[in-house]
DNA sequence: ATGCCTAATGCAATTAGA
């Protein structure tokens, strides 16, 4: 089974490419951050047609999640995460498909820092660790897929001198990232391909692209139960080279049956 | 410290992304 996570950053503006993404890699499990979009915009016929039920989580203008499968209907389990009643921003959606429990994220970019953003930031993530540590409990097949504007150290960036005044690379959001995974998560990429650099997301400016300026912030933490059935871990770079792109590339993982 | 590029809103210029 392969589950993929893919920042598409507006489905609208980008669906072409997520439409020939889907037709030529033919993923099972899809959690897609950044729809950018209200809830009776969300494609679900469109997406039906290529083969693919969906559940999602709207929002206008802003974040905006979903998690599509090829094999019917996700069953959701959750819709927000637990921890803020006040908080209104449509950054998570779970769902169990073919026997495992999918949790789609898209973690507060935070910048700039300091600052209240970086501080909504740092509050998810606590609520995101506290959610995460009951999934660990139920000892279950988990993964947690998504954008997490994490970079977690030197190799997931060209250049990690350019990005230590943002968000992404501060000694807390690494620690936070870091704890998840001493909680016992494994980070996929990182578990399969533990010396190799590869990113998952590219600058729209500076050339960032064209030089290969990228970063790893795109992450599938697979629960203990689940970790021992991985079998590959990858990035569909080619696709951030696609006219009207998003500007992150679609992640992967492949798991054995269980 | 700021702009570069791109998307959404909505029709100009602002907010946000990372």
């Amino acid at each position: 089974m392969k589950i993929a996570t893919y920042n598409i950053n507006g489905i609208h503006s980008h669906f072409a490419v997520l439409l020939r993404w889907l037709e030529e890699t033919q993923p099972d499990v899809v959690c897609l951050q950044e729809l950018k979009a209200t809830d009776d915009k969300f494609p679900r016929k469109e997406l039906e047609k290529a083969g693919y039920g969906a559940i999602w989580l709207g929002q206008k203008s802003w974040n905006g999640v979903a998690i599509l499968s090829r094999d019917g209907e996700p069953h959701e389990t959750r819709r927000g995460l637990p921890g803020d009643e006040n908080d209104s921003q449509s950054r998570y959606i779970e769902a169990a498909v073919n026997g495992v429990l999918v949790g789609c994220l898209y973690l507060p970019n935070g910048n700039p820092i300091p600052g209240p953003k970086f501080d909504y930031k740092l509050a998810w993530f606590a609520r995101l660790q506290a959610h995460a540590e009951e999934l660990l409990a139920a000892d279950i097949p988990v993964v947690l897929a998504g954008d997490y504007n994490v970079i977690p150290t030197d190799l997931d960036a060209l250049n990690p001198k350019s990005w230590v005044r943002d968000a992404l690379f501060q000694p807390e959001s690494k620690a936070a990232y870091a704890n998840l995974v001493a909680q016992g998560w494994t980070d996929s990429l990182r578990h399969l391909h533990p010396d190799a650099q590869i990113f998952t997301y590219w600058d729209y400016f500076r050339n960032r692209w064209e030089r290969n300026s990228g970063l790893r912030i795109d992450h599938l933490l697979c629960s203990p139960v689940l970790a021992p059935r991985l079998r590959q871990a990858g990035v569909d770079r080619e696709v951030r080279g696609w006219e009207k792109t998003s500007d992150h590339a679609p992640t992967w993982i492949e798991i054995s049956d269980a």
